[in-house]
DNA sequence: CCTACCGATCGGTAGG
DNA sequence: CCTACCGATCGGTAGG
């Protein structure tokens, strides 16, 4: 207890500290992209100074690695990825694409950063690399689960099917963010899967 | 004539010179994006100061500019865009993909910037808002050629799978470049197509 | 967490 | 085209 009548809860002070430093660097992520950003403008927003900022993250990769950390375990959580690959992943796939419509913001920051990330130097290249493998792995399983039951139209092979699937979903937010909204994200992915299935998603 | 017996040409070698700064840009941005880039590096490539390159292009945007420039009339000249709308301008397609995977660079600049660009304050964003429209314009008019000679497979709504065609070319070059070429681009884009079509492009 | 600082790098200009 | 310079900005450190 401090002579003002505050508890400052120990650790709960800081912690509250490094979430409000990573998502006022989301935001600034999504404006600049990562080699673009500065610690100084990150720090001015949270109303630190950028030497205090490094207190809490000691280098700027160091705060790159805890944004990419928090979205994983956000998608984890929102999407609970742990359903497994079918029909009932596919849906989840457009759920989360009506989502991010709606959050443009966390586009933009993923669409920036995977762009920059191609560069084999680049600190969130490893994270993307294994992100769209997952991602392509987790869609081709799905296509694989539905052809079993011959939900799928002939002719259609779940492994170029699912690598077509990542790449498009990817392709469109980029032109989404592009043109301001003005492309029908959401409607444009509906329809490449309904014409992959021959029993309608919804 | 100078006195060493040579013939400078007149303009001659400033435009030498400037396609030399182009290009050597254009390799530049491939490996570190348009604000990641210096021109002072640039400049280091070529043999000159970043003052000598200031003195060819007389900003950083205005070299930005000119490199674009220079991708448009190349691709107009490889492609010959003149090609009107049908089953022979989605052959070009094909065969630009086939041309991109052996050029990765090429790429490389386009995935970088194309991201970088999304910002609407960024230089390059409304040379790209035009060449995404124009790139949409271009393929939902080829599909509606196709449809109407029964071509496309029915159920195919030629708006939405102009719009798919373009964000799968993107979203495949991004994959393609993160993980270091092991993505098969074209097989899949010729997939994609053929699923679409009921008459095979070749 | 801050003040104060460092060395490095940036785009651009003056003046030739 | 170059030398020489400017003001601004960067990530990071010392020392408290």
């Amino acid at each position: 207890m401090r002579h003002d009548g505050h508890v400052t809860g120990g650790y709960l002070k800081g912690r509250i500290r490094r979430e409000d430093i990573i998502t006022t660097a989301v935001a600034v992520y999504a404006e600049a992209g990562y080699h673009g950003s500065s610690l100084r403008e990150i720090a001015r927003r949270v109303g630190i100074t950028h030497a205090g900022l490094l207190y809490y993250f000691p280098t700027k990769e160091s705060l790159l690695a805890a944004v990419l950390e928090r979205r994983d375990a956000q998608d984890t959580e929102r999407e609970r990825l742990a359903v497994p690959p079918g029909r009932e992943a596919l849906a989840h796939l457009v759920a989360l694409a009506e989502y991010n419509v709606r959050h443009p913001g966390i586009v933009d920051v993923y669409a920036r950063l995977a762009a920059e990330a191609v560069a084999a130097d680049h600190p969130a290249h490893d994270y993307f690399e294994r992100h769209y493998r997952m991602a392509r792995d987790y869609a081709v399983a799905s296509l694989r689960v539905l052809a079993e039951r011959q939900e799928l139209r002939p002719g259609v092979d779940p492994e170029l099917a699912g690598l077509n699937l990542v790449a498009l979903m990817d392709g469109l937010q980029v032109q989404w963010l592009s043109n301001g909204g003005a492309v029908d994200l959401v409607g444009a992915l509906r329809f490449y899967l309904r014409d992959l299935l021959t029993v309608p998603l919804d």
